[in-house]
RNA sequence: GCCCCCAUGGUCUAGCGGCCUAGGACGCCGCCCUCUCAAGGCGGAUGCCGCCGGUUCAAAUCCGGCUGGGGGCGCCA
């Protein structure tokens, strides 16, 4: 693999909210966030953006489990610290404050006394008398009593404003139709757009990677930037994900939680890394780790369209991530906590090399040891396979699959009624389960006294 | 309603005016192999490049309109 550059000087965040555990779009955008910067050789600051603390459902701890068991890390953030620190924007509220007087003096702001919307999600579903814009605010610029004012970014009259997007390209709107967003709340606490330019300008960071749902308040962050006489870091919206029909992902769904797809479903922490991360790019044919995907990570190739999630595909790439480059480790440790019975060692061997060609998810994995769970009683139908088939094969030493294997084939030679016999055997072995492991990785795992029990003829 | 963005087979995409009667991967279908499920081998189908116009000797590629989809218009992020 190539040696990544590396340049320090590069810094780039992920700022998530505390709304919910992490969905496959959160990870997704995550996830290029750190490959964008992992592949100069840059500093990863992870933030927790909890400016609006009435939505916070989760806690911050479990957004770092949430990244950390996608495999990502971090040099700088709310959990390791940093000289950039505090990483929550909830504790940086002084520092937002004395910059919203800052921006009033100069200009940048001023404050608004129009009542708040009362109903957001009437005026969200009604038709919409909003207009975007500037000036729409600025009609109530004096003191009103008993109204604390909103303090608003303040839209120059007239001109456009340029900005080239890593993803997008060159954005460039005219003014009339940028709107003078909220920068400080009625209660004096800062909203997004004020905390997250701040922040990222006192932190240093150079790159953003975002969700497009921010491409239309780009506008706005870069005059809050230049206001703030910060330079206006490389901004890369990556378009969202949207559903199997080509709708929007909803959120609602809880299946859509990574947090659900690794521990409930088992899916492979870099199986998952390897399709979200793809999404949106050439499709390789190798299936590559975080870091093998680092080494050539280019966000300026990502699609502009919005790729749809398909749980499908997620699912053949978990197959084939587990046949080819899950560690045995992990698959036996996952073999351990899934399977219905407690495995001993050697049958954790056994399973390993077994079954991991064959199951799409660590969860299925258990399921396939679910042979080893079921009664010992005899079961088998000596009319179809006889004592002369089975005693050698119970007979094999050392008890190994590949001798198990070797005797099987050796003692039901190939012919027409092979499949009717070897498929005895496994009602034997494994009566009523429609899907098992291989004969002789059955009998390994059981040991040849176990075997010999479910062997005995009926 | 207004503003912004996007549009190649089922899916992810390559393609940046002639090399494209559009390439790859995944999925799908068939055959082989086969103790189930997989895996593997071999072969196959699937796109009037969303639609309509325009520019050009030449357009999937450039321009315009339309349609569809996404995003935004909030003292949410």
């Amino acid at each position: 693999m190539p040696e990544l550059t590396s340049d320090p000087a590069t810094r780039g965040r992920y700022a998530p909210s505390p709304t919910g555990y992490l969905t496959v779009g959160n990870a997704r955008t995550a996830l290029l966030a750190w490959l964008d910067v992992r592949s100069r050789g840059g500093r990863f600051v992870l933030r927790l953006d909890d400016t609006d603390t009435a939505r916070e459902s989760v806690s911050a701890a479990d957004i770092c489990a949430d990244l950390d068991a996608l495999g990502l890390d971090w040099d700088e953030g709310w959990d390791v610290g940093g000289a950039h620190g505090p990483y929550e924007t909830s504790k940086r509220s002084d520092r937002h404050r004395a910059v919203a007087d800052d921006l009033i003096a100069g200009g940048a702001a001023y404050w608004d006394y129009t009542p708040a919307i009362a109903d957001v999600s009437a005026h969200k579903a009604g038709r919409r008398e909003a207009k975007a814009g500037r000036n729409v605010h600025r009609g109530t610029p004096d003191a009103v009593d008993g109204v604390d004012p909103v303090l608003r970014l303040r839209v120059p009259d007239a001109g456009r404003i340029e900005v080239v997007d890593r993803v997008y390209g060159k954005i460039s709107v005219d003014v009339a139709d940028v709107s003078e967003v909220a920068l400080m709340r009625s209660d004096g606490r800062p909203t997004y757009h004020l905390a997250s330019c701040v922040d990222d300008a006192d932190m240093g960071v150079t790159s953003v990677v975002r969700g497009a749902d921010w491409l239309n308040s780009l506008p706005q962050h870069v005059l809050v930037f230049r206001a703030l006489g910060a330079d206006v870091p490389a901004f890369a919206h990556v378009p969202l994900l949207v559903g199997k029909d080509g709708q929007k992902l909803s959120k609602r769904q809880g299946d859509l939680s990574i947090r659900h797809l690794i521990v409930d479903e088992g899916v492979p922490a870099g199986a998952l890394c390897a399709y979200l991360a793809n999404l949106g790019f050439e499709e390789r044919s190798d299936l590559p780790t975080l870091t093998e995907m680092a080494s050539t990570f280019d966000i300026g190739h990502l699609g502009k369209a919005s790729p749809r999630y398909d749980p499908k595909k997620l699912e053949a790439l978990s197959r084939r991530w587990l046949a080819e480059r899950e560690s045995s480790e992990r698959l036996a440790a996952e073999l351990r906590v899934r399977a219905p019975v407690e495995l001993s060692d050697e049958q954790v061997a056994v399973l390993v090399d077994g079954v991991r060609t064959r199951i799409p998810t660590f969860a299925a994995a258990g399921d396939l040891a679910g042979f080893l769970g079921l009664d010992d009683s005899p079961g088998r139908d000596v009319t179809v396979l006889a004592d002369d088939v089975v005693a050698p094969v119970l007979g094999t030493r050392p008890w190994d699959a590949d001798a198990l294997a070797a005797a099987i084939d050796a003692a039901v030679p190939a012919g027409p009624d092979r499949k009717a016999r070897l498929g005895a055997f496994r009602d034997a072995l494994a009566p009523g389960l429609r899907v098992t492991p291989p004969l002789h990785v059955m009998l390994a795992a059981l040991g040849p006294d176990r075997a010999a029990a479910r062997l005995a003829p009926t």
